[in-house]
DNA sequence: TACCAGGAGAAAA
DNA sequence: TTTTCTCATGGT
């Protein structure tokens, strides 16, 4: 009978088949944050497109971004898909960000609070919301994605059906709180989920288990 | 052509 | 309260 893979054995087996992926692809927080809401239901691909035109159009600053026309604002993020609702969604969060002084004010708030408000900003829900928490501010959150449900189910160590928060205190509960390697586990997650484990997978035998033919064995 | 991608909010049941 | 629908481009 097989021993069921713990959450630290994933870890460990996932980072020695990709390698340190050293995340959050971005060159300050606000672009992170900024990237967090345009990835929404997106390929990350098509968000630096999005990226590279919203720098064209604007100033890449809160203010800046809240203050543009919402068509113009829609036009730059066309690449992201749902460019009208990100828009939107990029205002409101823009506009929030402002009225707390900027990044530099959230810095003493405490994780849990912080975590409230931001999901009471319209288009920030619990993964954008952990995204912005864990790789822009350090915050040592668990980000649960699609990946995480997916890889994990087909583990065994879920059974689909958890909600977010549930598959969030799993992972926080049995990992040390450490932001670096939240950060690491989220992105070798997302590096796994893109390469084997897609919803119709490419073999049976992927998704860690040890006998992968992809490269992530025990 | 059909599927999928680092979700979230609104509307309907 | 829970489930379903809508938003949309671009790569494979």
């Amino acid at each position: 009978m097989k021993t069921p893979l713990s959450l630290a054995a994933a870890f460990d087996r996932l980072l020695a088949a990709y390698g340190t992926q050293s995340w959050w692809p971005a060159d300050s927080a606000f672009e992170v944050m900024v990237g967090a809401i345009l990835t929404q239901n997106t390929a990350w691909v098509n968000v630096e497109k999005a990226l590279v035109r919203l720098r064209e159009a604007v100033a890449f600053e809160a203010h800046a971004i809240a203050a543009l026309a919402p068509d113009v604002l829609a036009a730059a993020i066309r690449p992201a898909g749902y460019f009208n609702v990100k828009a939107r969604r990029l205002q409101a969060f823009c506009a929030w960000l402002q009225a707390q002084g900027g990044i530099e004010g959230l810095a003493e708030r405490p994780t849990a609070q912080l975590r409230a408000d931001m999901l009471a900003v319209h288009g920030v829900g619990p993964e954008t919301a952990d995204d912005m928490l864990l790789y822009a501010l350090e915050r040592p959150v668990f980000v649960v994605d699609a990946y995480t449900r997916r890889i994990f189910a087909r583990l065994g160590l879920l059974s689909g059906e958890e909600s977010y928060e549930e598959i969030r205190a799993l992972f926080e509960g049995d990992l040390p709180a450490r932001a670096d390697l939240f950060k690491e586990y989220h992105a070798l997650i997302v590096t796994h989920g893109k390469g084997v484990c897609r919803p119709r997978p490419r073999c049976e035998a992927c998704c860690l288990q040890s006998d992968c033919a992809h490269g992530v064995r025990g």
